[in-house]
DNA sequence: GTCTATAGACGGATAGAC
DNA sequence: GTCTATCCGTCTATAGAC
């Protein structure tokens, strides 16, 4: 789903990214289908025929903005670098950090919010998840091991939810550090498959 | 927010209960934004103009159609009373099967979806789960008792979004005994407080 | 490449007949 | 209590001037 060399890229580079940032901050605060156009071009200061000019319709608008600049084979390499220990508290940590990044926080948050209500983006993040995040991870672990590190992943789905969408208290204004701590040991029991039964 | 004696309740229960059931589908279905009144009342076989006679408006009509039939003072009492030990795997069955009840799947998925997209769902969501399912366990842990709380609820809600939503494979078509066997330890990792070194 | 004007469709809500 | 008719606002998307 990537551009690669087109003939001519529509729009003037400056303009084209203007919008892509106001529909990031619209689609992330509004969800999909309450985010408008009009609004996106007043927020990015252009015409909002223009912005349909630039990306053909609300879709295609939408697929452009969430395109996250993140490699999943790399993200995950860098969490198992070190061994399988620890790597909980790594994933836990790394994860955050994505929705604490102001230039991120947007978009993963209107992913979460497409996914939720629009068949088609919860195809895509199915997708992407079971073929990218999951397949670099279960090579880690043993029997189950998809199952495993899509119950982590579900984890960390939920947390970012009631963190950061929900913002229910004391979890949205707890340090990040705390919870770290705490959940890492939670997404450690599903890879080292110790949390069964004895400690670890 | 529970209607106890009102003086007249409008319209006839059964005419009532068809659209609050066709309304549960269609909200769990399509989200708030996505269904209509039109649809709904198409579904129940009425007219749309009767369904705002009933509930007055949109909102006051997805309102109606989400109130659980459920007390979580009641809900936290059955996981709880045999003891903090084995909890988790209780809570995990017990939230799941909350799920999978034909009667509730819709409702549940409609109130994740609004909570997401709606502001006013998403307020009324985190009213209850900081005012009773957080407080109903809170009591039983120790001091970081809410915090840890939340974080097996963001665990749960992030299960359900995973399987039941989403539908991500192998975890939507997983036994729900094998995923009840992973996810109850995380829980009590939560509860016990062993996870992170020290007893309670 | 940028903007104006508007088409075309849809959905929530209301008024009032029966 | 139930239904018909419709108002009014909103939105995406398009056509075409400049």
């Amino acid at each position: 789903m990537q551009h690669k060399t087109l003939g001519r890229r529509p729009g003037s580079p400056a303009t084209r990214e203007a919008i892509l940032g106001a529909a990031r901050k619209a689609f992330g605060a509004a969800g999909f289908e309450r985010a408008t156009i009009r609004e996106i071009a007043q927020r990015a200061k252009v015409d909002p025929a223009l912005v349909l000019h630039y990306f053909g319709s609300k879709d295609g608008l939408f697929s452009a903005a969430m395109a996250l600049p993140i490699d999943p084979q790399q993200f995950a390499a860098r969490i198992l670098a070190d061994g399988i220990e620890g790597a909980g508290v790594r994933l836990a940590h790394a994860f955050l950090a994505l929705w604490e990044e102001p230039r991120l926080a947007g978009q993963v948050r209107g992913i979460l919010r497409a996914a939720v209500s629009h068949e088609s983006a919860a195809a895509s993040l199915r997708a992407f998840i079971e073929g990218q995040v999951v397949g670099s991870v279960a090579g880690y672990l043993g029997e189950d091991a998809r199952l495993r590190a899509e119950l982590a992943g579900s984890h960390l789905v939920g947390l970012a939810f009631a963190r950061y969408i929900l913002r229910a208290e004391p979890l949205a204004s707890a340090p990040l550090d705390e919870i770290v701590a705490l959940v890492g040991p939670a997404l450690q029991g599903y890879f080292s498959g110790a949390a069964q039964g004895g400690p670890q």
